[in-house]
DNA sequence: TATCTTTGCTAACGAACGTTAGTAATCAAA
DNA sequence: TTTGATTACTAACGTTCGTTAGCAAAGATA
């Protein structure tokens, strides 16, 4: 009965996401998750060990992809401005290629218990340091203006981590659009 | 042994809150509650028809608040950015008023069940409709770029929405601060 | 063909869930 | 001082939860 129409591993995966995104972690059993992939709760388990194991994966490889999308993309460009810039895409990117694990990544992380919850603290802090590094180091350099750095950082991410949302509507927009139009907005303003 | 030591219909109210916002609404069950008001479950009942009740009426307490401030504040302003200004301004309060609550609203609307669930998504709509009508006038008088409204008002709105979780950290910040620097960074950018 | 691994099933576990019933104690109003 | 409404309690309901045990079928390997 080992037929593994795709790989089921990653089928089960890829519906959790899917469902965690719609319904939330806690709001999602095992049962309906099962249901979703077409066989009986218990025979989840010949695929994983819990359903916590689910959320940690999806939590710490969305976190490792926006830290490498981070470095490679910045490290290319010279000024702050471009490097921010470049960030904000890179972010957008990795968004747009993890529509489903990116919301269970912003929202669902609170049900992930100790030890992981702190190191996904930490890392997320760690994360947006880069931003704000860039920022303060813009600042410095007469390249941005005089702004509260955490404040300023604490926007622009607040603004890029909604873009998951952006992807159902009518109004077809390519990761470009979004990038270009919301880097834009963030560094030259909405006034004319 | 009826002391209402403040009132308990609110005293619970406001731990529902609380423990939403903390955990969530399907991570919270009505013992957590009970237990942190003091009381056993079923002693809940005396106050409340059930827990969905205390959702609905989280969300909908909030959402009246964001559109009766929208309108108050908006009225007063002339030009669209100034207008605008003053929407960001007063959302932004709305939220530093209630924070708690604010988290729910944004976070555990999901479990809300039709057709309250439709209701919802309608009112939020709308009331992001008044921001691109805003923008929108903004833009045709060229007091605004020209952007892509949509995606303009996306930016901003995921920005304010993000603010309730601006309140724990040690850098203490007003409200007009917050507002102040947020709406800059919106209406002139980053960039010098 | 015989054997081992993989993957599915049914059945069931103890725990937790939201909620109800029934009752005692308290307080306010008469 | 009786009465009625409130508010708390214990006990329990039926359901669902994550998970385990044990077993059968199927494919891969020898």
């Amino acid at each position: 009965m080992a037929t593994a129409r795709l790989d089921r591993r990653s089928e089960i995966r890829h519906t959790a996401k899917k469902l965690f995104k719609e319904k939330g972690y806690a709001g999602t059993s095992m049962r309906d998750l099962a249901k979703e992939v077409g066989i009986e709760a218990a025979s989840l388990y010949n695929h994983l060990s819990s359903k916590e194991e689910l959320l940690h994966e999806m939590c710490f490889d969305i976190a490792d992809q926006f830290f490498q999308a981070f470095l490679s993309s910045t490290a290319a460009e010279k000024t702050p401005s471009k490097k921010l810039k470049a960030a904000i895409k890179a972010h957008i990117v990795v968004i747009a290629n993890n529509l489903d694990a990116s919301a269970v990544f912003f929202h669902e992380w609170i049900f992930l218990k100790e030890p992981e919850l702190g190191k996904f603290k930490k890392l997320r802090y760690q994360y947006e340091q880069g931003f704000r590094d860039l920022v303060l180091k813009g600042v410095e350099e007469k390249d941005f203006k005089d702004v509260n750095v955490r404040l300023a950082v604490f926007t622009i991410i607040s603004a890029l981590n909604a873009t998951y949302d952006l992807y159902r509507s009518s109004e077809k927009l390519s990761q470009e659009e979004i990038a270009e139009s919301i880097s834009n907005l963030l560094l030259k303003g909405l006034k004319k």
